[in-house]
DNA sequence: CAGTTCGTACAGTTTTTACTGTACGAACTA
DNA sequence: TAGTTCGTACAGTAAAAACTGTACGAACTG
């Protein structure tokens, strides 16, 4: 084995277990293979090239590396005399994870509290109406303490992901 | 529809909303739906209770029990008179979420690092060769530097776990 | 304007993951 | 000790997700 196959085997090594262990950050191994790629590439890539280095459709490179964009970790630069478009990686990963955590907690928290005040509602209702079994009522009554706790939960969870975002979190862990 | 059919269409609402985001703590729907039925119980379930109420087999109940506990989301507790297991769920979702992000991340946080560190090593000896051409060299040395950076970043993130797993992290966003 | 190139929607296929039913060991019961 | 009950391993099946190829609109080129 010669000295570059050495360098790539190591590159590789990294990538590879890198991307295996994404899935935690809801990325599945071959959109982290494509991270990884442009990642140790210095220079921004096509979509030819990539399909090219990982023998994959260039469909899949398309929507891989959109995915990538979504989550702020990869991004579209204009490089002069290409007509096709070049990407490169986010190169710090803090900054990736802070913008991962929030682009995609953000929208599911806001979902969780909508269904829950919806039903804090209607069982508050229920509590309220003349015809309903005491037992029926105890139950809402429980479940309506439940909600405010899990209520509880997502705005401290809000608080968590504001502090991401503003870049506090990283006065209490510095970087 | 009657009271207790609002009740429980309610508290279905919020099981289901929940169980679908549910994904992002890298927990499948159908695993979620039994954690917020064991939630809203607040009674000890058996596997068979689970698999009544979830029109589900009792395989499955008994490995998606396990995995939640695993992630420690549910506990098996110990009910007099009865020889079949019991199950709850952990109530203070803000210990579940830290208990959780502790025991998924820890482990892949180590072994990137392990992969990290492999690789630095051999590429240093690339460095160190003596019949390695300047190129070569060049990008060895630049993908050491882009590793010491992952491992900076690796570094940063088991701190926080660890700020999580102290509980500090609730003096920086209190509960 | 006709001819290219590029990126992506969509349908179909392959691969992966989730779920079930059978079968069996362990622990209890009489 | 024989008979139950309980929980889970394992193999097979059903469901879901990932990936590909075709096809086409948009943007460029001559």
């Amino acid at each position: 084995m010669n000295e570059q196959e050495k360098l790539d085997r190591a590159r590789e090594r990294v990538i590879e277990t890198i991307s295996q262990n994404m899935n935690l950050y809801g990325i599945t191994p071959s959109i982290g293979r494509l991270y990884g790629l442009l990642y140790f590439k210095d220079h921004p890539m096509t979509l030819d090239e990539m399909k090219e280095e990982l023998g994959m459709s260039k469909t899949s490179m398309s929507t891989s590396v959109r995915s990538l964009q979504e989550m702020k970790m990869v991004e579209k630069v204009w490089k002069k005399g290409s007509r096709k478009d070049q990407y490169q990686a986010e190169e710090d990963w803090h900054q990736t994870f802070v913008d991962l955590f929030t682009t995609k907690w953000r929208p599911s928290i806001s979902i969780n509290i909508i269904a829950i005040e919806k039903s804090i509602f209607e069982m508050e209702r229920i509590l309220e109406a003349k015809e309903v079994t005491e037992e029926i009522k105890a139950a809402a009554s429980d479940d309506i303490k439940k909600l405010h706790n899990a209520l509880q939960y997502y705005d401290w969870l809000n608080r968590l992901v504001d502090s991401f975002e503003s870049g506090e979190i990283f006065d209490l862990v510095s970087k």
